[in-house]
DNA sequence: ATAACTGTTATAGCGATTATATAACAAATC
DNA sequence: GATTTGTTATATAATCGCTATAACAGTTAT
């Protein structure tokens, strides 16, 4: 698994590295059951503080991506409460889709768009790799 | 127009001015031509500082949903580059599409998200109001 | 048992961001 | 001329993001 750090972006760290985790998880790279590097490893890979990593897992914990475990360390285990996860999503793509109906972007175009995004996450292994 | 601001929200004030526009210009409460309050009206009214105000217009002029005039304050003027907007997008909603592969959120669930939302803001007037 | 790991917690410091408070200026409006 | 507009300039305080050490309690391997 490839993790990369930019460190000119706007983005905090921890969010990059939370980002890429769940695209990692989402492209099927990172299985269930996984072990994800210990925070202190991790931290050396990619050159930022033992801290930022173990906020960035106590955020996938916090969101049902990860279970932190004092023997196995930060283990893939996914939970899922639909009912969150879709309220989760609703308050991330609201400004999303206001913006679309501002700018004349149409229903069918942002349909689109999210089947893009999509199927790049779901059908990883046919595309890539 | 309602504008509410929530003090104890972890979201900036100028982010949450920002989007309550764009929600409002989504679902036509705001319309093109109309200008926005003066930065110190509309700061006193929600009781922020005009400064914090100044800057969620100079978000909304960035991003091509008003142009700042000095003789008519803040105007709506959507601009709309559709190739910038698909792209901003694409960023915006990228996370949430992983999140909704990772737990098993299935694409026509994802689809009836999206419609909802969009179908929210763009028929405002008929099921509010 | 000893050593080397793990996550966790605490404290401290630095820089950037957020928000506030005044103040002043030029242009437009009344 | 007085008021209102956006704009700009400082200054200050609080919070956040990140780093730097350090220590502790469990787990694992030798």
């Amino acid at each position: 698994m490839v993790l990369q750090i930019d460190f000119n972006s706007d983005e905090a760290l921890y969010m990059q590295l939370r980002n890429q985790i769940i695209f990692g998880i989402a492209t099927g790279r990172i299985r269930e059951g996984d072990s994800l590097p210990s925070v202190r490893q991790l931290a050396e890979y990619v050159s930022i503080n033992m801290h930022t990593v173990n906020k960035a897992y106590s955020v996938l914990r916090e969101e049902g991506f990860v279970k932190l475990d004092r023997r196995r360390g930060a283990v893939v285990a996914l939970e899922s409460d639909k009912k969150r996860v879709l309220e989760e999503m609703r308050e991330e793509i609201a400004v999303a889709m206001a913006k679309a109906v501002c700018k004349g972007i149409g229903r069918e175009e942002v349909h689109r768009l999210v089947d893009e995004m999509y199927d790049l996450f779901a059908n990883w292994e046919e595309s890539m790799e």
